[in-house]
DNA sequence: GCCAAGCTTCGCAAAATACGAAGGAAGACC
DNA sequence: GGTCTTCCTTCGTATTTTGCGAAGCTTGGC
């Protein structure tokens, strides 16, 4: 393994230009230095220093471990400092990463119980599942939201959980859902525009599936990636669409959306993908914690 | 100053997520691993890790340090693979900085001994002067040629060497210079369109003083930042051009361009800017070498 | 040819790192 | 509730690494 008490005696040299400048920066014997370099060359196996004059210069092979020395002690000499800011700052990081195809109304109200966290900073970030994996197992990201559940993986050290599952119910702009549509519903759903999640989704099988079972055959107007943006066209007259009861609330009141009726065995599902124990978040275990409740 | 050992241990045991994983992935006693990681945060002032359940979890500070170590050991744990990749490859790497405002033309001039160089990888690099100089300082450069000597700094370690100073000549397409031109040179300037450096230069503050000395008042067609923009221009039939004699002995052979005479007192400087002794590129050498003959 | 600056080698002291043994704390399981 | 297992911690000691004084060795300048 790489030793970076010589690397960064290599690298004190390379960048004073020599061992006598290094030392005496350091603060140490010239031989120490010299010593603790040869060490780093030998496990390496490759010379980085070469005599020159009666100083020394930077082989190939120095120049390019210079480099990454010069990355390395950038971070590192700025570490405390960030560790001292991040231990005095009060304000409490969330990365939350949603997978495509996932409910936006739905994450939202997940993601609820926590928002009004004094001094918190929300990053939300979006992408394909098998991304947002990577990131989570690279500790970028605290939590994934996704709509299907998660290859159980042991290698990666995540736990899947689901955190949701809701009723599907259908909204539409008030004018066009009337006492009529509501009563004669589902049937009725013939007779309206209806806006759709892209097949992407599982959502959108589910409802695939319940539409064939009651031999329906709604007049589609639009699909959607993003629920949100769906529910935003909807309110603007598109026609009617499904989401999922939780995260729905808020729908009829805000938006001028009326509720059409409910799905019978049609359930958006959520999963909960996160770091192993031990690593947690506070605020994703909250999240889980008011999900289950 | 930061232990990187301690580091390495906390990172391990943040990335297995327990110190029991992380000594067996290291081979190590696990109260090796608890008591050094307590020694950096000792060291940083903050707990880094708390414990939870019969694990441990990481605290906001943690966070914030697990990130930067990260960074740190991504590129650690690829060095040694970097070196020997460097010191097996053939590829000799040479960055130069130009700075705006200086001959191209010279400059390629001055590179020239070096091009031959088999398995060379030249990377040339525009920009202002006090960018260069401190891409020069983090080793990103090699070598800056500039038009003007840089004000020697001690702070940053450079040295500075004029290069060239070469008499400037003026060149142009061979059907605008005739043999009645170059005898009346340079009072001949006057009848001719005129291609000129832009006014940053330091070879155009020597033309406009020699213009004036001589009292001529030249008919200005075109200002140029970029001299070999400027000689293809010339060549095209737009105008003379100044250029230095030295990087300007196959103008006339390869671009249909012709001699039209040479300034009296007006010379283009170049001037090398390099890293303090002992971190020299082979090859800076030997362009210092050769421009130095 | 001699001096001065700079790097290297050698042998020993100091410091850090590492581990066995023993102890405590928190879920898991009956 | 008791017991078991897993995990983290503390303590004392062995081992390794790190650091330094003293004495070479090489190179360039005078």
């Amino acid at each position: 393994m790489l030793n970076y008490r010589h690397l960064y005696y290599f690298w004190m040299v390379s960048k004073e230009g020599g061992f006598a400048r290094a030392a005496e920066r350091l603060d140490m014997a010239i031989q120490t230095i010299s010593v603790q370099v040869r060490e780093l060359e030998k496990s390496l196996g490759h010379q980085l220093l070469k005599p020159e004059g009666r100083g020394v210069a930077l082989t190939e092979a120095g120049r390019v471990a210079f480099a990454r020395a010069e990355g390395i002690f950038q971070i590192g000499e700025a570490l405390p400092e960030a560790v001292r800011d991040a231990a005095s700052r009060r304000v409490v990081r969330l990365a939350v990463g949603l997978s495509d195809g996932i409910s936006k109304l739905a994450a939202h109200a997940l993601l609820g119980p926590v928002l009004d966290t004094p001094d918190l900073r929300l990053i939300c970030h979006e992408g394909e599942f098998e991304q947002l994996q990577t990131e989570l197992a690279l500790h970028r990201l605290d939590l994934v939201l996704t709509g299907q559940a998660a290859p159980s993986n042991p290698n990666l050290r995540l736990s899947c959980d689901r955190l949701l599952s809701s009723p599907v119910v259908w909204y539409g702009p008030a004018y066009l859902v009337g006492q009529d549509m509501m009563d004669s519903f589902p049937q009725s759903i013939e007779r309206l525009p209806v806006l759709l999640p892209t097949g992407h989704s599982a959502l959108r099988s589910g409802l695939d599936h319940w539409f064939n079972d009651l031999g329906l055959k709604p007049q589609v107007v639009g699909e959607f990636e993003d629920s949100a943006l769906m529910s935003l066209f909807a309110a603007r007259g598109l026609g009617v669409f499904p989401v999922s009861r939780r995260g729905a609330d808020d729908l009829a009141r805000s938006s001028g959306l009326a509720l059409l009726g409910e799905c019978e065995n049609v359930v958006e599902e959520i999963y909960a993908i996160r770091n192993r124990r031990g690593e947690q978040h506070p605020l994703v275990q909250q999240i889980l914690a008011r999900a289950a409740a």
